[in-house]
DNA sequence: AACTGCTGTTAAGATAGTGTTAAGAAATGA
DNA sequence: TCATTTCTTAACACTATCTTAACAGCAGTT
């Protein structure tokens, strides 16, 4: 399974094509680029993208017609970006189906968190985080574990501790801070609560609890998890 | 019944509160205002708008602190109105969930146009949509759901109850979500009349409600359906 | 060998969370 | 109005979870 959101980008100038792919790409998107509005509409079609950046200004067919367009048949995520800052031109393409208008110029930031917000809108591509190594997988949305495909129960606070680990997985986080996120500050030194925790944790997800293959003891230290194959 | 959208207003400056809340009113809806964000987060609550329009400037508590409350319990849509024009802004409010984000200055009809959008966002009611996962079937458009071919007839409660469940069938809903859901922000702690619920929909749509195939409780957190198996 | 410091494991009591039932209140409809 | 259904609340049994304690194992040190 490919979980990689894809996103047509509907604009003619090549110097600001380049420059979105670049980091859209290099914030793990995959980009496909379309120079002219029927090019779009036909990649849209054959691509089915999961957020699609239209450019009103287009040499063929007006922004608008491509946004009618798109909208007659699809409710894929269309984010208008535009020169033009006139309010008509906004509410026009607002009222056509858009899901957003950023105006030029805009930074990369910014855009990236509008794409984030009509991914969130349309609900169905939410990619949602995910922690994968050998056979186990953290689904962070759905608050689910996978071992070898099949489903693993944890309670409250094993999945707390598990999730913390992942989250931070290649990197040895202290007793002391593990104990200070979950149980909070005023616990005595004693990390007996934290040991039992992750021996059951390990009963459930370690084919052999006693050489762990995804949570590590640094001795004196903390614990590690395995590192994070998903990105 | 009356049809007229609820809008909230949180914003300290009078003069705009005045203004915005003019011409909106002239155009159909109904605009309550806030004038510091602890009355704007209280109003949301009893007042459950369809839209929060939030300055992000105010006296008393800082914007992104009331749209991280706001979120904690609901997902009305809010856009942010803000003079700051600071990517990072921008992005902090944008992935604390609100759905828009719109720099003073601005006119009337591009703020109505935003408010348009972000209505069409969250009636997120396709036609014709269903749940299925082994025996059960849930048709939202037609409010019937059968079991193994055969109707089952479930009290208003136990609907809502199911098939917000069902719409987000694979992920957890936390207590607090459903009880705000349905029952609204004014409700004590207590899940009591969410498990009796629970207890009546599992007689009817499970075989063995000790060892449930469709909801499942994720203790200490809430309920989750099983994943719908009709996309 | 015995000691020390640290970690893993197990078990049992305490606690909190959940399911179930039933009875009265409230709403609905004839 | 009465009858019926639905909603809410309370009580209680049951289960899962959390916490604590006791002990076993291991490595390094004296």
């Amino acid at each position: 399974m490919n979980t990689k959101i894809n996103i047509l980008l509907i604009e003619d100038d090549k110097s600001i094509c380049s420059y979105i792919t670049a980091f859209l790409s290099g914030n793990g998107y995959r980009v496909i680029t379309a120079l002219s509005g029927k090019e779009g509409v036909s990649l849209a079609a054959s691509f089915c993208p999961d957020v699609i950046l239209l450019d009103l200004g287009l040499p063929d067919i007006d922004g608008c017609d491509v946004l009618r367009q798109l909208r007659s048949w699809s409710s894929i995520s269309v984010i208008v970006i535009s020169a033009r800052v006139e309010e008509q031109d906004k509410v026009m393409a607002l009222d056509l189906g858009a899901d957003d208008y950023i105006t030029k110029p805009f930074g990369p930031a910014e855009l990236m968190a509008r794409i984030r917000t009509s991914l969130r809108h349309s609900h169905s591509a939410m990619p949602g985080r995910v922690y994968r190594a050998a056979g186990l997988e953290i689904y962070f949305d759905k608050r689910m574990i996978y071992m070898e495909g099949s489903e693993v129960h944890l309670t409250q606070i094993e999945y707390q501790l598990l999730s913390l680990l992942a989250e931070n997985s290649g990197r040895v986080l202290t007793y002391k801070f593990i104990m200070n996120t979950i149980w909070g500050p005023y616990t005595d030194g004693n990390n007996q609560i934290l040991r039992v925790n992750m021996a059951n944790i390990r009963r459930k997800i370690e084919k052999n609890p006693a050489q762990p293959q995804y949570v590590f003891t640094e001795i004196g230290i903390g614990y590690r998890m395995r590192e994070n194959e998903s990105v």
